[in-house]
DNA sequence: GTTTTATCGTTTCAAATGAAACGTTATAAT
DNA sequence: ATTATAACGTTTCATTTGAAACGATAAAAC
């Protein structure tokens, strides 16, 4: 008797390709329309909750990779996006927040990435949207125990 | 006024962070217990639910990239798991299908995926379990109508 | 029947990735 | 004070990645 494992039934496997189509929907909204790479909006995003930020706090807060997270950031201020200033207590530490430019690019980008985000939950109900952080945010608190605490989530994982 | 875009709030954040921790934490048992990396997991798995399939097959039912189907299958053929032949009425295509050996470890992984993944979901009632199932079902569908149908997700997306 | 055109799986190659090493600065231990 | 240890961000380098080119087979067009 083979083992009952369906796939479509499978939570690791249905939360994966549910992400990914997620973020590729996003993605080439991002890409196209403001030449952001994944890596640099969450960079981007990040810092647009709060400012400034060191880099080690946008790889707690994203989860990715801090060579990653270094190589976005260098883009960003390349770019002119960011404004990048040593830390006056703590000469390890960056001052990283929104340059002139990268704050009118927010302004612009952020707006439309919630309208599309509403755009995907208007499939759902109230109710349902308020059941989907509420079950997100168990299954976030319950997986987080079997992972060492600040293990990064690298990409090659899906 | 800075635009409300909360990240611990923005379902493309959240479900990229949750869906990568729900994989890290079993891709870690995979390799550790079973020797199997995620690619070669998926395609694995995806036997396990039907044999014999191509790789295409396998491509389209995983939504992964075709060359990491290429390069998994040949390791789990190289590993004595899977059996490769050539199809009888197109040469074109492969029939892979498990090997006695693959039998086996399939019947030992599957069971223990199965496992974890009730023990994740435990923490949910049966009716947030039925719930889940269905938001996926719904968030799914409605996302995929903004992707060109049959686009690879690749893993760069997240 | 011959010639496109399309499909399947592999391979190539440039780009992205992340683990580890690194230089630098700060903190702890003695 | 000196020394050892830790933290931050960058860089290096071997691996993984996927888009595109490819060879081989099949189907469609003519």
């Amino acid at each position: 008797m083979p083992p009952d494992l369906r796939l479509n039934r499978f939570l690791p496997y249905r939360l994966n390709i549910l992400s990914k189509k997620v973020s590729l929907a996003l993605a080439t909204r991002y890409q196209e329309r403001f030449g952001l790479s994944i890596p640099e909006w969450r960079v981007f995003a990040t810092l647009g909750q709060e400012q400034p930020l060191s880099s080690n706090d946008i790889v707690e807060r994203t989860a990715m990779d801090k060579a990653k997270v270094s190589r976005a950031v260098n883009r960003l201020v390349a770019a002119g996006l960011l404004d990048r200033q040593p830390h006056p207590h703590d000469q390890r530490l960056l001052r990283l927040s929104f340059s002139r430019k990268g704050r009118d690019l927010y302004a612009q980008v952020a707006p439309e990435a919630l309208a599309w985000e509403a755009q995907l939950l208007s499939v759902l109900t109230d109710a349902e949207r308020a059941q989907l952080w509420a079950l997100i945010e168990r299954l976030e608190q319950r997986v987080a125990e079997e992972i060492p605490a600040s293990t990064p989530l690298s990409d090659s994982l899906d």
